[in-house]
DNA sequence: CGGTTGACTCGTACGACGTACGATGCGATG
DNA sequence: CATCGCATCGTACGTCGTACGAGTCAACCG
């Protein structure tokens, strides 16, 4: 991540006047591609000679704009994590509520994010993401001493409910096959439908209050 | 996950003999080995080729234990996520925090398992955990309709927590480079050391205390 | 004792992938 | 018209996962 070096130069304004056919080729319009192209056939399905055929052009002019397919991840992921909401309203708990919440919906919208968040550095939407936190928390009076850890108490159950969510979709296609499994080896987790309630949303609003409620008085 | 069908029969209970020289392939030689491999050099650093070159064996005698690389992946993921902590003393809370922070550890001592968890199904060893996890809570006096938000608020945390370490762990070598991006953009993030701490260890206890205080009483 | 069978190993080969390299086209500038 | 930087792309190479089928050897059976 950072400053990764390709040839291209920095993005213009987009003030060509854009004709008809074919648009030219763009860090943009790559990065948009990839996307679309994640979303529909996941981390695997992006290949570098796919993504020059949706895009229209050769292989190796995808190069010009990109430094490699490592490069192509981290764009793509980072455009995903964009967070296009506003902060400051006189409800605190209600500005980061939103902002967890489409921070989870984005991911969720986008499942191979959650696969690539763990191997990839800090792009700069996530960082926005944790500065708007620890502003918002500061602002509503979590004392400094204890801002880090509210900070990351919220992080990390966001990241973690996104991220074992994702993998139950994973296994979805297993369930019927394992159910067995779970019915006989694992009673405690059978009796309390852990795996079966359907209810995610429900359960991550909860713990998310929940952990509100410890870490500021509402 | 679950049911594979590689050809490989079922694990014998190694009644052979075991000469001397190279020891012959197993299923368990190949999944310890495949750990070391991805260990020692990360996700990307295990080919099948070097797996076999580590055991003394041909690539493709490999295929006859395990169906193909994907199940290396998940084999060795999953031996990574064994328990062998207790479960039943006295101390409840003593008993969840041993074994979270045991899957904490075990996890950032192979990093590249934070990085697979995300995209393979639940196996045998993480549903193990899951059920000591219930069985503990469930038997600490949590009542069955928190059970669930309890068990995974707590989960999420770790899963979270750990990832996000991991994460970081990748991004130390960008860390110089992007430090001055840090310090100019996200006045907040820097004031509160929030990128710079170093005592994950203890900001990680911290939290996990006090989900742990709202979830059940001391 | 010769023949058969099944467990296990492995050499060769193939198609797909990421990408290095150098040629090519093109608009702007002198 | 000549030059130069931007942008494109065809070809080729090395590496990967793994399909296929031949090979070895011990155990078993007639």
């Amino acid at each position: 991540m950072a400053a990764k070096s390709s040839k291209r130069s920095q993005r213009t304004g987009a003030s060509v006047p854009e004709p008809r056919g074919e648009p030219p080729l763009s860090l943009d319009r790559i990065v948009a591609t990839a996307v679309e192209l994640l979303d529909a056939e996941g981390l695997d399905g992006l290949k570098m000679r796919r993504l020059a055929d949706r895009l229209g052009s050769g292989v190796m002019s995808l190069y010009w704009h990109v430094d490699n397919k490592e490069d192509v991840f981290d764009l793509a992921l980072d455009s995903v994590l964009e967070y296009r909401g506003t902060i400051g309203s006189q409800d605190w708990r209600a500005d980061v509520l939103h902002m967890l919440e489409d921070w989870r919906a984005s991911m969720l919208r986008h499942p191979w994010s959650a696969s690539l968040l763990p191997r990839r550095a800090l792009g700069p939407n996530i960082l926005a993401r944790l500065e708007l936190l620890s502003k918002t928390l500061s602002g509503a009076g979590v004392a400094d001493a204890d801002l880090n850890v509210a900070i990351w108490s919220l992080w990390n159950y966001v990241m973690g409910a996104t991220i074992t969510r994702s993998s139950f979709d994973l296994s979805d296609a297993d369930r019927a096959s394992g159910q067995q499994r779970v019915e006989h080896h694992y009673p405690t987790i059978e009796r309390s439908g852990l795996l079966l309630d359907d209810d995610w949303d429900g359960v991550f609003r909860k713990g998310l209050d929940f952990l509100l409620d410890g870490l500021a008085p509402r």
